[in-house]
DNA sequence: TAGCAATTCAAACGCTTGTTTTAATTTTTA
DNA sequence: TAAAAATTAAAACAAGCGTTTGAATTGCTA
């Protein structure tokens, strides 16, 4: 039992209410009672409320990168123009995640669901930051991916490669867990996501299309 | 120059201001005014703003699964048993989605971006058609899958074809359009985003994972 | 320990929300 | 055409919203 800051109690608990209803029934009331603070401790914090949910966003989406293009690197170890197995480039995007939502405390798992909500509301704060800080990570792995994939076309690694981070979105949101049987427990379903989702990419960018 | 009914000018308001604006920002008085009609007939004619909003889902979800399933039946022309292309199979579950994006009224094409809302939002409402009501449908596509694909295990079948309806919906949603270079006209990125969709999907389901 | 800064708190502000009520109007039916 | 039903309209309702204010309280520094 840690005692945290205002500060980060705000932040979890923005984080746990987007996940568990959505941005729509997002309000700063419910944000303060659960963080056990009063209100005008998030505007003291964060200035408003949009300033606090683009920190919830890049509080970990930094970090998420960060390991991911770390991953990366370590792969080819400073050699960007050495080919390496497509399944490692793989596991290097989509592990990060995996690692996330096993975090002890949850929060990634979390958060990963918070990020699917974002795209879907298509969340100028993401898209900001997205487009203007992360794109060139997003580059080097689909480069990283080209040298791996010799015979398929640039212009089909960068739609399949988009496709799998749309999949990877929607199973990180558990979107289609309540669909599926419920017969194995939570953590174990998110394990096997990311294993089917390796192997789904790695099926889908070795195939050379007709 | 068509008269739409209050009723319709009402509905395809709340689909247009969900597609653009997203569900956090939906308001009876935006839509009343949009739909140039009274706040009150909102209500008159749909009871509350949650079943209104059910409506606008049920209107072309509907159509859209019923396309579906009668290309799906068109392909094995009632024989159930008959395995079938799987390059066909896909075209009949994606390109109903495409249809409805090219209808030339444009409304399915704003649906598209309400249903993937719906989804990140996990709308119970969306939640209890899908279970209750085209359950039976997905079963079907991944049974006409299996047949097609006799060498995937119906789990990994399973697992893609999940996979694949996010990846559809992360597309449909538009959601990737913003980090792609803006070079080729609305339309045009639609169309190739299912062509592309189809050619991935069935190269993710014709290699055998190791 | 005195003083200063950082933080928390209760209360109120103006505004928007979904819904209801009641009256006016249009459309349909007899 | 007269009565009835369906629809539209204006106004008000209570409740919740994000934000601001100014005082109380805490923590730190000198």
């Amino acid at each position: 039992m840690t005692t945290l800051s205002t500060k980060e109690r705000i932040l979890n608990s923005t984080e746990n209410l987007i996940a568990e209803n959505g941005f729509a029934e997002l309000s700063i009331r419910k944000i303060s009672l659960q963080a056990h603070t009063n209100l005008a401790a998030i505007n003291y914090h964060f200035g408003n409320k949009q300033e606090l949910i683009n920190q919830v966003l890049e509080r970990r989406l930094n970090n998420l990168f960060q390991v991911r293009e770390k991953m990366l690197h370590d792969l080819n170890q400073g050699n960007k123009k050495m080919a390496c197995n497509l399944e490692q480039i793989l596991h290097a995007f989509i592990a990060p995640a995996l690692y996330m939502i096993n975090d002890k405390h949850q929060g990634g798992k979390v958060f990963m669901k918070v990020l699917a909500r974002a795209y879907a509301e298509q969340s100028e704060s993401l898209h900001e930051l997205l487009a203007n800080r992360y794109t060139p990570i997003i580059k080097e792995f689909a480069e990283a991916i080209h040298l791996a994939c010799p015979d398929l076309p640039r212009e089909t690694i960068f739609w399949r490669f988009h496709f799998l981070i749309g999949a990877l979105t929607y199973a990180m949101g558990d979107f289609g867990a309540s669909s599926m049987s419920k017969q194995m427990p939570e953590s174990e379903y998110f394990n096997k996501s990311v294993e089917e989702l390796i192997q789904f990419g790695v099926a889908s960018l070795t195939s050379v299309s007709s």
